[in-house]
DNA sequence: CATCGTTCGCGAACAGTGTTCCCAAAGGTG
DNA sequence: CACCTTTGGGAACACTGTTCGCGAACGATG
């Protein structure tokens, strides 16, 4: 509608060449200083004054480099994606899309406002465009189809972002927000089954990254078979 | 540290009973026209102003029904959850997994505000907490351990929600948006697995929904072991 | 070296946002 | 009829994303 060119991504719409004042700053530098806001004080901190400022200049300044906050967004979610360090593809496809999924899991810990961009705006940059790449590429061998291979790349994106946003709601005290209505819901009665299950024995015997990999290995081989 | 009395959910927080000028409206009231307005116009539309709008009163006024924007948003979330019309437990316990999966998609697709608040916001309501059970009931006669049966229920509602998110991003024109750098990145060389995949034939037979039942079931078994 | 075309930096302003304060009004209860 | 508690909500605060328009800075051109 009233989107013409707009609809060209961050990645696509490239500064001109040479001619006029030169720019103090890059988009690689924006990136740069939205993610370490970020990784200080959440996402939610990142707006574009406070980014601005972090660069020690005006917010308006921010819009040469960048057409709204939402592409600031996805640039911040490719930087990091630049982060994986992966093995050349060979072996078993399923250790080659666990190593993805553990990177992935590791790089979401360490930058907490990654997973809720990677569920709500699932774009695709130059680095997430070579991570499905890479992924394509471990399954090169495995008959399924490509729409099926497709899939298993967005399916391993969102629950490893799904999977890490609950490890982090485990740290911060947001857990206990839910908990408290579960509990007294229990409490209430009428949920026999609930009841039961949260008096059994909670025994967590395994390390969350143990964790984690089980989980994403039953859910991989259950999409694409068996080994 | 701050939120001293803040942690208890909305769902705990009852008004007092009786004395004093009794309210106009109903906390039910406030959420549907939240509801209401979402389905309009999306998430976005749902401010204080305007939902106090919709009712025909000022913004301030929200605040004796809701402490805060999220409360509302988890009144909402948890609302549609009542939308779900469940059969007794029964039978396989596959086919009643998936009977939730399928409901809960079209929940999601009614509601298209609803995966974005599933995703980032999994808070648990009473009627949250109702489906909770269900699948616990399901899964009854499952030999899985507590732990696995919660993270089986976490699972089908993110997976449920991604699903739908992408469905809908065919529908609104926002899928385009990251195939436009897709198709550069193809067209640049230098990714022959993607080129293979895309040049494909991309059949696509299936309707949405049985896709979506497809991938749900591979799922769930895989999680959880064969039928 | 001056001019020109273009781009950059960015203060100011606009139209919103969530939330808090405070006070007037309303209603049951004693 | 007071009283006490609670509701309704205008006004204000501290922000937000974004646009406008200007002056200044630069590379290329004459």
């Amino acid at each position: 509608m009233e989107a013409g060119e707009q609809a060209i991504p961050v990645w696509l719409r490239e500064r001109r060449t040479g001619v006029g004042r030169p720019a103090e700053r890059s988009r690689a530098e924006v990136t740069a200083a939205a993610i370490a806001l970020a990784d200080r004080e959440g996402l939610a901190a990142v707006s574009m004054r406070r980014v601005a400022a972090q660069l020690g200049t005006g917010a308006a300044s921010l819009y040469r480099y960048v057409a709204a906050r939402d592409d600031l967004l996805d640039l911040m979610a490719d930087e990091v994606a630049a982060g994986y360090d992966l093995p050349a593809p060979g072996g078993p496809w399923l250790t080659g899309l666990l190593e993805v999924g553990r990177q992935g899991r590791v790089l979401m810990l360490r930058h907490r406002w990654l997973p809720e961009l990677v569920l709500t705006r699932p774009a695709l940059g130059p680095h997430g465009v070579d991570l499905l790449e890479h992924v394509l590429a471990v399954l090169a061998e495995h008959p399924a189809d490509t729409t099926r291979k497709m899939e298993a790349f967005a399916v391993m994106n969102t629950l490893t972002a799904a999977l890490a946003l609950n490890e982090l709601s485990i740290t911060s005290g947001t857990r206990h927000r839910q908990g408290a209505y579960l509990a007294h819901a229990v409490a209430a009665g009428r949920h026999s089954h609930l009841a039961a299950a949260l008096t059994g024995a909670s025994l967590m015997p395994a390390t969350p990254a143990e964790r984690f990999e089980d989980t994403l290995a039953r859910i991989l081989t259950g999409l694409l078979g068996a080994a």
